[in-house]
RNA sequence: GCGGGGGUUGCCAAGUGGUUAAAGGCGCAGGGCUUAGGACCCUGUCACGAAGGUGUUCGCGGGUUCGACUCCCGCCUCCCGCACCA
């Protein structure tokens, strides 16, 4: 006996893992057996794994340990994330010793002030996060093959991507466009969210700009529903703000000076000619340039020179704002404008119909709310409502002409392609709501990125071939199959390319680097190659005819063989790898990787891979929170994986983390319970060791009942826990594998079971290995040939189910509570406890319902009359009606159950147990032949509930 | 706003039409282990109850059904994603 007496985690994991790592135990080549290829997201380098982390990669590595002991090869590989731009921001942050950040990864990454000092540049933080986050996945005992472990910035690996991007080129997925991103004008640079100060839940939408003509000028306004451009019946200007007279592209514009500063930005050619006032123009008319219709410009204090242009087009039957400002100056003297004419006299003009509105909305909804004027806060709670009702219940009216008929709500895309096609629209960029300020203080704007690389996600085909990948897919938990749909449908074109950051150039453009989601779409692929890589092979001529071969299968291995100066053996032995581990057979992620990395990794596998190739299956997982507070890497609170185990053990923090949520719930991780969940796994350390050393059990001892019923149990356990396990769901199989099975071996050992604990313990190793591998290790070591990470997973052998074993427990057990409450609740001292079972005529007559109930319906009549059919019934014909409608009742949950099982015989056998458990003697009686009845109690026996009475 | 997921007994959390007052864990209480124990074991933990019972519960309000935590409708409320960023 080599075990420890008490349980030492540290002891224990050192070992185990020294010893997996130097036999080799977790690096698998092809061979006969069936393969299972997981694969998990790799973590970004830009600091310690924390447990969000801990949670994907521990959830996956239980699936690959429970694979394995299911008989599946299985590789289990993994790499590291570095390109994109925050790793270089991060090496300049810690050059600059930008206190922020070095309180950051002093405190909550926990890395020492002198080797954080030395992280200066992008390559040493690499390998400073790379080794460390290596170290951490092994200090957990993760079941990785780490020959095959790269990062992204490797140079054979940008050969791959550079591969990988010129067959994506030929197909036409990558194309040039422009396209509107937040920007920092003094930082020239595009803002990502947490660069942003202010304003971090503005979203960029896109306005019309309607171009309405005042002789060779345009006066544009910018709108979110274009659709009301019929109803337009006059201009907005503020006569307080100042204009400008500008050359944009080939036409003159006149829009605010805010205005034309944000169209600098846009990818129009803007030039400034001159300044005008909004006075200067008021007064004048402009013509509508869909409908002809000339109107007036008119002043309003509400228009606010940063909104759109700095002009409104007026819709006073549909938007409020403009109705209000209408009649604010119907009796206003407009003279100083030129104006004379009464403003009375302009028309409404109402284009959409919409339930529980009449002609005119907007006079509606001002009434409604007792809007005083434009300047009224209430104006833009009315301007909302009106916006809202008309767009989800509005169709628009009969003078919209070919737009009559169709709801608002699906008209704004057709009508806006429609107006840029013709020329009257152009399209304006605006934040949600302003400012916008970047972290350096400065205002954002939206700026227009031309000439981009673009991967032509939108594209319909692309989009089907994905669909049909997914439909073909397990998703885990199923639930979120439409959520993946959905995203599909809603994924745009995604630039594809960055001037900044590490990562691979696109080989035909060498001033863009690829992007660094886009590089880790099927990097799964690579995993095979990294091996021969990481061994010392020829990788300084990559060449597309390379990855061709290896794998597209197009080719001849002796014809890359001297294309690379790469034997030819090896490239003959790298294609049969992939040949054999491809496709992916199951990918886990967290859920926040759905709607970007895992659609990616979707859409690029179904481009470039033939259909056999395409991936099996996503599983997705939820996160960490620590005490009921979301993890936070850059505020806090933390927790890593290094400090999770090395306060915890690696064991215990696996098991707390598989066992506390499922799927795509949190998992809280609280103080309290991970140490509770020590205990649990001290607990079963100790039962084991206790089990290992008794030297009275006698394995082959024949099988007693409980010997029975525990196997049962066992065969049950182990049923549940694959089941689980099979789907992923690992706390489930905890459950049953762990708490359940635990609770079944004390009941087990207080009935006097100990036979069979030898045998009970070792399927319930097995069962855990792939949860606290470590602990089971030490114990299989004890028990078991060879390393409990390969031994065989128990199999639930239907055999073993031995229902009269566990009907008798369950009497048994049941019969205790009874008396106990019983005792508890006339507070009586019992002296004598005695038990009948049930009447063999009550036995008849469940039977006979149990045969005659049907759809939970059971005929009285029917019963009655079959029962005094038989003599053996009818001699108790006084009790039988009783028992028959109760019986009724009861009728759609009658349970045969109870008639397995020789009521008397068992409990007759469990009488000392019985007397001990309740501290006085029990006597058992058939109620058919009860011995001393003194108050007639044997005539409650019923089946499966003896009749009690106690003296 | 759009899309997705939730609201269960002190806490965490199972549970998709009847075997559910509702698994399991934690916490708490009582008892045992007869030196102690934050170790272990047993029991209890919605309320009432001197015979195994009864009553009231699963966000709120309706409905379907012999029967609903479970199905349908409406409402309230919480969380997540909405991008060019890993």
């Amino acid at each position: 006996m080599n075990l420890l007496e008490s349980y030492s985690a540290k002891e224990i994991e050192a070992k185990w893992q020294k010893i997996w790592e130097e036999n080799a135990v977790f690096q698998p080549e092809p061979d006969s057996r069936r393969k299972f290829f997981l694969t998990i997201p790799y973590p970004y380098l830009n600091g310690n794994l924390h447990a969000g982390h801990t949670r994907t990669f521990t959830i996956g590595d239980a699936v690959a340990r429970f694979k394995r002991m299911r008989g599946y090869n299985v590789l289990f590989p993994m790499a590291f994330h570095a390109t994109g731009t925050p790793i270089v921001g991060l090496s300049e942050l810690i050059a600059n010793k930008d206190p922020l950040i070095w309180n950051v990864y002093t405190k909550l990454h926990g890395i020492p002030e002198e080797e954080l000092s030395s992280l200066n540049t992008p390559e040493k933080i690499v390998h400073y996060f790379r080794r460390s986050a290596k170290l951490a996945m092994q200090s957990i005992g993760y079941s990785i093959d780490w020959r095959r472990e790269f990062t992204t910035t490797d140079p054979a690996y940008s050969k791959f991507i550079e591969w990988q991007y010129g067959i994506l080129r030929r197909l036409n997925y990558v194309v040039k466009g422009s396209h509107p991103v937040r920007w920092c004008p003094h930082d020239k640079n595009p803002v990502e969210d947490h660069d942003i100060l202010k304003g971090e839940d503005a979203t960029i939408m896109d306005f019309a700009l309607i171009k309405f003509k005042m002789g060779d000028k345009v006066l544009p306004c910018a709108t979110l529903r274009p659709e009301t451009l019929f109803g337009v019946t006059n201009l907005w200007l503020n006569p307080t703000v100042n204009y400008v007279v500008a050359r944009v592209n080939d036409e003159t514009w006149i829009v605010s000076r805010e205005a034309c500063e944000k169209l600098t930005f846009t990818d129009r050619n803007v030039s400034f000619v001159s300044e005008i006032s909004g006075a200067e123009l008021i007064g004048k008319t402009v013509t509508n340039p869909l409908t002809g219709t000339e109107v007036l410009i008119l002043p309003a204090d509400f228009v606010d020179p940063d909104n759109g242009s700095g002009i409104v087009m007026s819709v006073p039957a549909h938007a409020p704002y403009d109705f209000l400002a209408l009649r604010d100056l119907y009796d206003k003297d407009l003279s100083e404008f030129g104006i004379t004419a009464d403003l009375r006299a302009i028309k409404f003009i109402s284009l959409i119909e919409s339930p529980g509105y009449g002609e005119l909305p907007a006079v509606e909804a001002v009434d409604e709310l007792k809007v005083k004027d434009q300047n009224d806060p209430k104006a833009e709670e009315a301007t909302k409502m009106v916006y809202r009702r008309e767009f989800h219940g509005g169709v628009l009216k009969a003078n919209t002409g070919r737009y009559a008929g169709i709801a608002v709500s699906k008209i704004k895309d057709v009508l806006l392609a429609d107006l840029i096609e013709q020329g009257i629209a152009e399209i304006f960029y605006e934040f949600s709501e302003t400012p916008v300020i970047c972290r350096c203080g400065t205002r954002c704007v939206i700026m227009m990125v031309r000439d981009q690389w673009f991967l032509e996600y939108s594209d319909p085909e692309w989009k089907a071939r994905v669909l049909k990948c997914l439909s073909k897919m397990e998703i885990i938990p199923e639930e979120f199959r439409v959520e993946f749909e959905n995203k599909v449908d809603w994924l745009k074109d995604k630039a594809c390319a960055r001037r900044k950051g590490l990562g691979t150039h696109l080989p035909w453009d060498k001033e863009w680097l690829i992007e660094s989601l886009g590089d880790s779409t099927i990097y799964m692929a690579y995993y095979i190659l990294a091996k021969y890589v990481n061994a010392g092979m020829k990788i300084d001529r990559l060449p597309p005819e390379f990855f061709e071969y290896i794998f597209m299968n197009n080719g001849r291995a002796e014809d890359v063989a001297s294309l690379t100066g790469i034997p030819q053996e090896t490239v003959q032995q790298i294609h049969d790898d992939f040949a054999y581990w491809y496709p992916v057979d199951l990918r886990t992620s967290g859920k926040d990787l759905v709607a970007n990395h895992l659609l990616f990794f979707l859409y690029h596998h179904v481009a470039i891979f033939p259909e056999s190739l395409w991936p099996k299956a996503i599983a997705v997982n939820g996160f960490v929170s620590l005490e009921g507070q979301k993890m936070s890497k850059s505020k806090g609170p933390l927790l890593t994986l290094r400090q999770a185990v090395a306060e915890n053990g690696a064991d215990v923090t696996r098991l707390y983390i598989l066992g506390n949520a499922e799927y795509t719930q949190d998992v809280d991780w609280r103080n309290d319970g991970v140490v509770s969940t020590r205990g649990q796994l001290e607990r079963f350390y100790n039962l084991a060791r206790e089990i290992l050393t008794d030297s009275s059990i006698e394995e082959s001892a024949p099988l007693s009942l409980i010997d029975r019923w525990m196997l049962s149990r066992l065969h049950r356990r182990i049923a549940e826990a694959t089941e689980a396990m099979e789907n992923i769901q690992t706390r489930r199989a905890l459950q049953s594998a762990f708490y359940l099975l635990y609770n079944d071996l004390r009941w087990y050992q207080r009935r006097g079971g100990k036979n069979q604990l030898r045998r009970v313990l070792s399927a319930w190793v097995r069962l855990m290995a792939p949860f606290t591998p470590h602990v089971c290790e030490e114990l299989w070591a004890e028990m078991g040939e060879g390393y409990v990470s390969l031994a065989e997973w128990p199999a639930a052998d239907a055999a073993f189910i031995d229902e009269e074993a566990e009907r008798a427990e369950k009497l048994l057990e049941e019969t205790l509570k009874d008396v106990e409450e019983i005792v508890k609740v006339t507070k009586a001292q019992p002296k004598k406890i005695i038990l009948y079972t049930t009447p063999a005529w009550k036995r008849a007559v469940l039977e006979m319902a149990l045969a005659l109930a049907k759809g939970g319906k059971l005929d009285m009549g029917a019963l009655m009359k079959e029962a005094m059919a038989s003599p053996a019934v009818a001699a108790h014909k006084k009790d039988v009606p009783k028992y028959a409608q109760k019986l009724a009742k009861a009728a759609h949950s009658l349970s045969a159950e109870a008639l397995g099982l020789d009521e008397f015989q068992t409990l007759c056998r469990e009488k000392e147990y019985l007397a001990k458990a309740l501290g006085a003697p029990v006597e058992v009686y058939s109620a058919d032949e009860p011995g001393a009845d003194p108050k007639g109690k044997s005539s409650q026996a019923e089946p499966g509930r003896p009749a009690i009475w106690i003296e």
